[in-house]
DNA sequence: ACATTGGGCTGAAACGTTTCATGGCTGGAG
DNA sequence: CTCCAGCCATGAAACGTTTCAGCCCAATGT
């Protein structure tokens, strides 16, 4: 194996015959380079193999050309689809992206935006764990572009792309009640996800709205959105006695509901004849579930162009900057997990 | 807004009332340091919020902490558990990692492997779209080790760790023959694709095995392997005459499985009574599909861990490293898709 | 009392770029 | 023929670290 020869800058210039200055400006502003001169550097460069030192350019320049994302949950597509659309807009604008994943915990959230500082990127595009504005607001200070993702900011000090929760959670709910559903268990958590919160109310408000009440609306919280944590509340759900038992369920992502599905069928409980369910995000295996699912539609790809698009216009001209709060509408799309009417109750 | 202040190591060493040289050996090598002088540096590091300048750590070492990881595409499952793997061992580790998506795009599997060269990392774990054993023997050359995900490396220069595709493939298919089936379709592409040529020959192997002609098994040829592809597939293969129609469908991976069944089931095809069907990778969704899909399951969080820690070992001891090539087995997981022998033919 | 050791720290060079003040040429205007 | 502009190219400084030879001084051995 030969060793690694590094060619640098210098070996270019002196390849070709010039200075670094101009083999420099090659790369960086070719118009400033008579046409010959520019084509023996471009022959050097080709012939040597250069490939231009990342750090280097970067410590003389003070800032990268990279922005961070930092999501909850690679797993669940309804990040990667978000990250679809940042990537298109980042790598369209010749921007690189360093793409992190948290796993809900604090703790890996925290190093990875280390890991962003020490890198010197212009910009995080993040979902938080919890509220980090504090720790985000630092992150501004140190001249870090921020932006919050499927997160409302509060203070107009930082830009947000969200989605509507709290209405989404009303209309997933209102459409349980309309199909004559009474007792409705909402399946989500951990609590400290603003999301889950949010979409929480958005059902409460629906149920008050009925003239029900909100403990008509038990909670089963869970440790995570994933398809495991549904499964597991599929069964506490069932441990309830009978006659108080949901006869719908409303789940905080679609991941949960795909797990609570497996478990209810698991046990021959029939969906949507027995219990009825709707989940949230619409993710495109929703639609292919075991019983289609009904779920709320974010524009999960436009949410990510979106986003970048406005830490983009952030980075290029911080001055006539103003942050905006852009929130979507989402779409309740009905399928079979909750079609059936509900048969009158026998009790 | 307040202005970035950047704070170099010159400024902690002087608040400190030591020299540059102390700071940094604090940071990197504590042991050398009184505990009196480390003290006082880490104190006025976190009066300072002084962060290290990557850029400039990496210039002066050489070398970077970084390694890439590059999939074909990160909205599927399978590729997403795999960068689980990769990211638990590369963090652990105490490196970082860049997730790189080329979506089966030569031209971006390029222009990321081109930035990865700039970022000057360590290591490069790859999925690639082709065959690209010269471009990646060249990174070699350039010190930037590489290993083969989910590839086997023909010659013996490069690590990688794959899964018997071609053994998976005949496990599909003799199932399905064992079920009584007699012509089954093959749905996968682009053919570039190792993966798919793989499963197919194995699928071939099966049918020749059992005393069938390769014409048995007809090739719907996809563009990509995704949900989407799946679906214009089915359609494609109901197109066909009734009488020759293959009874029973093997799918490249799970993406394409998921789709074929909603094709299928939108024209009231039934699965698996009408037609039967196999997918590949057995990933989380495959157990939740509209009915539950039989795959073939691959160790996919062990192959990333897998192929994170070869990497790593030849980052670290690059002397007495030998390139090797791992081979997991794959597991076929029979559910309900396949699962009801087949009615006698009618024809 | 003197040489020796070695722990703890310093100071400056070096990494590979970009940037910018400087200067040499060329060609057209006066 | 001289002067001036403008175009190209040059060379060195600077970015923020790490590294390493070398210095100081207290402790140890004889």
């Amino acid at each position: 194996m030969r060793e690694t020869p590094v060619v640098s800058i210098r070996d270019v210039a002196s390849h070709a015959g010039v200075s670094m200055g101009t083999v420099s400006n090659v790369l960086n502003q070719p118009e400033l380079v008579s046409d010959a001169t520019r084509a023996r550097v471009l022959a050097a460069i080709d012939e040597l193999g250069f490939v231009p030192n990342h750090a280097a350019r970067q410590l003389r320049r003070g800032r990268s050309r990279t922005v961070g994302l930092v999501v909850l949950d690679v797993a669940n597509p309804f990040f990667t689809d978000i990250a679809k659309g940042v990537e298109d807009t980042i790598g369209t604008a010749g921007m690189a992206l360093i793409f992190c994943n948290s796993d809900g915990d604090r703790t890996r959230e925290d190093a990875y935006l280390d890991l962003l500082k020490e890198q010197r990127v212009q910009g995080v595009l993040i979902t938080p764990v919890d509220d980090a504005s504090s720790r985000l607001l630092r992150l501004r200070d140190r001249g870090i572009h921020v932006v919050l993702l499927d997160r409302r900011s509060r203070n107009a000090d930082l830009c947000s792309v969200s989605v509507d929760d709290r209405l989404g959670g009303e209309l997933a709910v209102r459409h349980l009640l309309e199909a004559g559903h009474r007792r409705i268990a909402f399946v989500g958590g951990p609590v400290g996800l603003e999301q889950v919160r949010d979409r929480h109310t958005g059902a409460v408000q629906a149920m008050t709205g009925a003239g029900l009440a909100e403990s008509d609306l038990p909670w089963l919280d869970t440790p995570a959105l994933t398809v495991a944590a549904g499964r597991d509340a599929a069964a506490r759900l069932l441990g309830a006695p009978r006659q108080n038992r949901a006869t719908a369920v409303f789940c905080a992502n679609d991941l949960l509901a795909l797990g609570v599905l497996q478990g209810l069928t698991q046990q021959r409980i029939r969906v949507p004849e027995d219990i009825a369910l709707v989940g949230y995000d619409d993710i495109d295996f929703a639609a292919a579930a075991a019983v289609p699912l009904t779920s709320v539609r974010q524009p999960r790809q436009r949410l990510g162009q979106t986003a970048a698009g406005l830490l983009l216009g952030e980075v290029n001209e911080p001055a006539e900057h103003r942050h905006q709060q852009v929130v979507f509408e989402p779409e309740l799309v009905v399928r079979e997990s909750s079609r059936r009417p509900l048969t009158p109750p026998t009790g």
